[in-house]
RNA sequence: GCAGAUGUGGCGGAACUGGCAGACGCACAGGACUUAAAAUCCUGCGAGGGUUAAACCUCGUGCCGGUUCGAUUCCGGCCAUCUGCACCA
């Protein structure tokens, strides 16, 4: 009977006291580096997620060793953030002791699965030696114009009194505590990453990611191309200036609308009649907190400005100007210009409102081809559908806008008649620009990042600011800022950081100067550690630089990273933006960290809902090792089903998966002498390392396993395993049961152990059988089965598969024959 | 609404560039071993028909249609579920 328990603590005291897994310095040979994203040290422990995405690198990452790569395979711990400082607010003890504790804890689990981690190179971002270059490369962004101070409204948590980032803000609420998020104005420290959306979005060609990996950081950069133009403010010099990606539909514009904070009413305060009533709608629009204002299905409202009015350009018409909190301050210039029949939300509001609708598109008709003709008929057309629009009893009654920039044709739009939209938006682009009233743009949906955080338990942002000099970073050689011990977590009234109340680390001597300044008091958000963690593993201890020139040389890129896919538009985005700088001021030798990027579905529970406490579903590994095993684990989690996409626990199926590690196990009392494969098996054996060579490659672990479990059959078929066969099998199964196959190596006389001994390859002549098994089809259908010998001559497998069909084919006309060598007969017959 | 994915037995899932649908596992059933049970080993297992038993036949990969000698796979059109984004002009 296997004992796992025994074995596997056996193997893993010896890797881990030994360092087998180290990677090695020595940057002759050819390097593979592997990374997974390290933990938050959580005080509930490991979640049966993690070693889903652990063991499949893992299993990479031990079988590159075997390859003969200097393999790194590092861990560390993402262990600044908000639950334990909750938990000091709460309890009184120091995140620092919290935090040293849930490492503990999560290391011994990571031990326990027996993951080929390299721990001499554990890093934590709470360690000072280590976010001491979190700041200094805060300080070098500053440097460069990257991080600047900016007081803008920001989304405010409501419950964890914090800033956050819009990644941060799901559905309305607080990612983390689900509070309300309300609109803030405050003075933040902002990260420019805006500045690199066009490189963000261009270099994803250069890479290796998972399309839809790219196309959701594609899709959250949000790139549009469109113009910007002016609308004169009418009776003054003054323009209101808009972005639209339909300048085509310029003709079609009945009125403006700008968002509730856009500076022309403080301007034109003086002139605005009703302004009270903008005020008022002003004012209820702040209160609004982001959810409701983004609120689906809701009613649009809004104020028409009175007493100011704008000039369409190509129309000369005068329209009104309407404020409206569906137009956003934070996109474009915060103004549209409002195009009712051409745009669902401007529809809606007109509607309400009862303003103009003139459609300036058409759907384009079938046999189009865009010449005089064609047109003139059009025109009749529209006279006739829309007849209504132009006179001065307008009905209004068309049912929905007409929005399909694909398929449309400009009507009613003087010059623009009779152009495809695309070609329109060119030609009024290049009106435009030559008549100098705009301009073509391109504008991102992708927000500058805020990186301030009111809070202790983060990186202190490495700045002074000092009434004479401004904001001063932080002399180099200072650094790291530690973070001052305290007692009082709670934040200020107004959301201020637990900091603000530390008068004595606040003040200091600026920098610059040398007379009085007081420091930053918000620290980083938790995004910070992990933008950059992957090149502290390279030289992990190095107090001199975040990393040797030579370590980062060799190590990078990064071959393959694996992660989460909720970390898309967050940590993956962020991470490669501060890569691009890095290697913009020549930090670091490649554009992107990343060459290859995949991720791993998520386990729910088994009622098939996402793990959590309430509802009690939740599976800890520590249970799950004890009674099954890490190898039995792994093997179940490689097992349940597609890398790529989310599973259901199942604890029958990990019994399955114990029941085959035992049956290996088991075969070592049919093991019989040999030095190659038998001749019984060596087809499979050369099978199968080719199909777990490349299962492996591919990510197919479940196949690599079904492919295990197939073998283990076939030889308790035969009741024999020889030596070679039962060596190459352990080799393959051991980057996914690393224990039970080095201890079944040592038994039956190996002397090496697996983890390094050479990858087995295979012949690709010895996969190919010499006889097959061929279907013989009529019209499609399965009649018989032959055997023919591999590459029989075509006329000899006819003639054999009528023969065998002899009986239904006899006395029909044949009207075809198909034969694909190797493959299948099929015979059309009347 | 936009983007991406998924849909195959009782269940999780296989099926390489179109070529025997259901590998492998779970569950279930039968048998062997055992005083007995568990464990283990062996066998069967899509549905319907057919046969003493086989052979064999029909249907079957979300739905409708198409291309093809042949479609889970390709094309067109739907439906359902999941994930991310979303008043982004």
């Amino acid at each position: 009977m296997y004992n796992f328990k025994e074995v596997e603590k056996k193997w893993q005291e010896k890797w881990y006291a030994e360092g087998t897994f180290n990677a090695k310095n020595d940057y002759s040979k050819e390097k593979w580096y592997g990374l997974v994203e390290f933990p938050y040290p959580s005080g509930q422990g490991l979640h049966v997620g993690h070693p889903r995405s652990y063991t499949a690198l893992d299993i990479i990452a031990r079988k590159r060793r075997m390859q003969g790569y200097n393999v790194l395979f590092p861990i560390g711990f993402d262990a600044f953030g908000l639950p334990a400082e909750n938990y000091a607010i709460k309890n009184h003890v120091h995140p620092k002791i919290t935090t040293e504790k849930n490492i503990n804890h999560f290391r011994e689990q990571l031990k326990a699965l027996g993951f080929s981690f390299d721990w001499s190179r554990e890093v934590n971002t709470t360690d000072p030696n280590y976010y001491k270059w979190t700041q200094w490369i805060f300080i070098q962004l500053y440097k460069h114009g990257l991080a600047y101070k900016a007081t803008m409204p920001i989304n405010f948590c409501t419950g964890c009194k914090v800033g956050l980032a819009n990644e941060e803000v799901v559905n309305g609420v607080c990612e983390r505590c689900g509070s309300p998020v309300v609109q803030k104005e405050k003075s933040q420290w902002m990260l420019k990453i805006t500045e690199y959306a066009q490189r963000l979005i261009d270099d994803l060609d250069d890479v290796n990611f998972l399309d839809k990996i790219k196309a959701q950081q594609i899709n959250w950069i949000g790139r549009s191309e469109g113009a910007e133009v002016n609308f004169k403010i009418s009776g003054t010099d003054d323009n209101l200036l808009i972005y639209t990606t339909r300048p085509d539909t310029i003709f079609g514009a009945t009125y403006m609308v700008i968002a509730p904070e856009h500076e022309l009413i403080k301007k034109y305060k003086d002139r605005i009649t009703n302004i009270d009533e903008v005020e008022e709608y002003k004012k209820k629009a702040a209160l609004k907190s982001d959810f409701e204002r983004a609120e689906l299905n809701k009613e649009k409202t809004g104020v028409e400005i009175k007493g100011i009015k704008a000039i369409n350009p190509l129309t000369n018409k005068e329209i009104p100007i309407w404020i409206s909190d569906y137009v956003l301050i934070t996109y474009g210039t915060g103004a549209i210009m409002a195009v009712p029949a051409h745009d669902t939300r401007d529809f809606e509001f007109a509607k309400k409102f009862n303003l103009p609708i003139v459609p300036v598109i058409i759907e384009k008709p079938k046999d189009y081809d865009n010449n005089r003709e064609s047109l003139e008929l059009l025109e009749k057309e529209i006279d006739a559908k829309f007849a209504y629009c132009f006179g001065d009893d307008q009905k209004r009654n068309m049912s929905e806008p007409f929005t399909d920039v694909n398929n449309g044709i400009a009507v009613n739009s003087d010059f623009l008649d009779g152009l495809e939209s695309k070609d329109a938006i060119n030609k009024v682009i290049e009106y435009i620009e030559e008549h100098k009233i705009g301009k073509r743009t391109v504008n991102y949906k992708l927000r500058d990042w805020v990186f301030s955080r009111q809070r202790y338990w983060g990186e202190p942002i490495p700045m002074v600011y000092c009434e004479k000099c401004g904001w001063v970073p932080v002399p180099e050689e200072e650094l790291p800022l530690r973070l001052p011990e305290i007692d009082d977590y709670e934040p200020g009234e107004n959301g201020e950081s637990p900091l603000a109340k530390q008068e004595e680390w606040i003040n200091t001597t600026c920098p610059h100067c040398g007379g009085k300044a007081r420091r930053e008091t918000d620290t980083m958000p938790q995004w910070a550690g992990s933008s950059w963690y992957y090149l502290r593993y390279m030289d992990a201890h190095n107090d001199k630089a975040l990393a040797s020139k030579e370590a980062l040389e060799y190590w990078s890129p990064i071959d393959w990273y694996n992660g989460g896919m909720e970390h898309t538009t967050l940590h993956l985005l962020y991470s490669r933006f501060w890569h691009k700088f890095l290697y913009d001021i020549g930090v670091v030798p490649t554009k992107e960290p990343y060459a290859k990027r995949t991720s791993h579905g998520m386990i729910l529970g088994s009622n098939g809902e996402k793990m959590s406490k309430s509802k009690g579903n939740v599976i800890n590994p520590d249970d799950i090792v004890e009674e099954f095993g890490a190898d039995a684990f792994r093997v179940y989690e490689m097992f349940m089903g597609p890398f790529d996409q989310t599973a259901s626990w199942s604890m029958e199926s990990i019994r399955g998966c114990m029941k085959f590690l035992d049956r290996v196990w088991n075969m070592q009392e049919f093991l019989v002498d040999g030095d190659k494969y038998s001749e019984k098996f060596e087809k499979m054996m050369h099978k199968a390392i080719k199909k777990v060579s490349s299962d492996i490659e591919e990510m197919k672990f479940n196949t690599s396993v079904a492919t295990f479990m197939t073998m283990v059959n076939e030889f308790y078929k035969e009741k024999q395993i020889n030596k070679a066969e039962f060596t190459t099998f352990l080799q393959l199964l051991n980057p996914f049961a690393p224990h039970m196959t080095e201890e079944l190596y040592q038994k039956i006389g190996g002397t090496e152990e697996l983890a390094y001994k050479a990858w087995p390859t295979y012949d690709e002549t010895k996969t190919i059988e010499d006889e097959i098994e061929i279907p013989v089809q009529i019209k499609g259908k399965v009649r018989a089965t032959i055997t023919i010998k591999k590459d029989e001559d075509e006329e000899v497998v006819k003639q054999k598969a009528k023969e065998a069909i002899a009986s239904q084919i006899e006395g029909k006309k044949i009207i075809k024959e198909i034969y694909v060598k190797n493959k299948i007969y099929n015979i059309v017959i009347g």
